[in-house]
DNA sequence: GTCTATATTTAGATAGAC
DNA sequence: GTCTATCTAAATATAGAC
């Protein structure tokens, strides 16, 4: 984002390498978790570095965070506007096809350790400290928000509070998906398994469409 | 679990008064976020006592999530018993209901403090380090295999790992429930709140209970 | 069982040479 | 921009008096 690569023979600079390594970190072991010397060493710059280009640990944090989420929330704006520029309306799980496609595909895509950022993303947004709720709030607020309209728009008799309830219900299982804890095969003694992107995405899309027509039809009292 | 209160004028001793802070402190911050001085400072108690009863601030750890485990577990079992004591066979809302109220319930009783051992359950059970891993299986597995067992009792076409799926998803509304970030409000403009209990077990039922049927009617192709 | 005192390690961050 | 060296603080854990 600030940085520009200018040179042809960028050997990956080292502020990018610190970025790629505190990703591999801190999405093992968590913020608190996770040290500086270890960020320093994995990305094989010098310790001071870190503190040179990022100012500190916690700047480190957020700004591994924010390069993912542009990422993932402008891929979610590109299916979105694919979809809006057909005839007929999108349906919720074309929607829910363009919410979850980037964050669960980009949990298994194995080449470029997009599984990695997938446990940090699942360490933000199910963390309950401030640190995270923040972080959260910062880079997917605006993207829940388009979202959630949409949901209504397309749901017939689905209300803003229960698109917001089935939005973040889609979130978490999303989320469990990227985990990748392998708790799927242990339960099923290795019948389920993680490694099916396509099938992950259309179990969470059916789950979730089915879930949300329901809170749609459910009958209200309040 | 193993201490037993035998005095009348137990002022609650000190390894409670511990496990009690660290319940408070590890929710909040994480494990490696809290320090062992912080519990027993919060505990009141001396800083030693608490290597002196648990040995480390690991085993500490794993008491504070065995002890709630239990306990929801044990609620559980016997909302389930109570409901296969009935003539009828269970229902899915019925099952889901029976698993749903524990936790929820958990997470927002105020006067018990369930809200903190709430929100270290998400942490545990959404975790994906090793340690988070490990407990949840060493606690939650068990329980798994009864009310996965029961979802396919239940629905008629359901798979063995259409159920296991659809436990995990449902897992993870509650989770989602459970760590009271108020992220629905944010979202919502204050529409939308965490604090009705009923409301909410109610919400999770309606959308978990529709994903495990619509999984279970979903065209198999594997 | 409870305390003080401390050993030992390691953390985040910085100063200053080059 | 990158390095070495180090400051300062705080961490877990333990030894040993009482």
């Amino acid at each position: 984002m600030a940085s520009t690569l200018t040179t042809l023979d960028s050997p990956q600079d080292a502020a990018e390498s610190l970025l790629d390594a505190a990703e591999a970190e801190f999405s093992e072991n968590g913020f608190h978790g996770t040290t500086t010397r270890a960020i320093a060493a994995g990305a094989g710059v010098n310790a001071a570095l870190l503190h040179y280009y990022f100012g500190s640990k916690e700047q480190l944090f957020a700004r591994v965070v924010e390069r993912r989420a542009a990422e993932i929330n402008g891929r979610r704006r590109a299916l979105l506007a694919d979809l809006e520029a057909l005839t007929t309306a999108p349906s919720l799980e074309a929607l829910l096809e363009a919410f979850l496609r980037p964050t669960i595909e980009f949990g298994h895509d194995s080449t470029r350790d997009g599984q990695r950022y997938a446990r940090l993303l699942v360490y933000v947004a199910a963390g309950t400290d401030e640190r995270s709720r923040r972080l959260t709030a910062q880079n997917y607020n605006d993207i829940a928000q388009v979202f959630i309209a949409r949901f209504v728009d397309a749901v017939p008799g689905l209300a803003q509070k229960d698109a917001v309830r089935g939005y973040l219900f889609a979130v978490s299982i999303a989320l469990s998906l990227m985990g990748r804890t392998g708790r799927a095969g242990d339960l099923s003694e290795g019948a389920c398994h993680d490694d099916d992107v396509n099938q992950a995405i259309e179990e969470a899309k059916i789950f979730a469409a089915a879930g949300i027509r329901a809170l749609a039809m459910r009958p209200k009292d309040d």
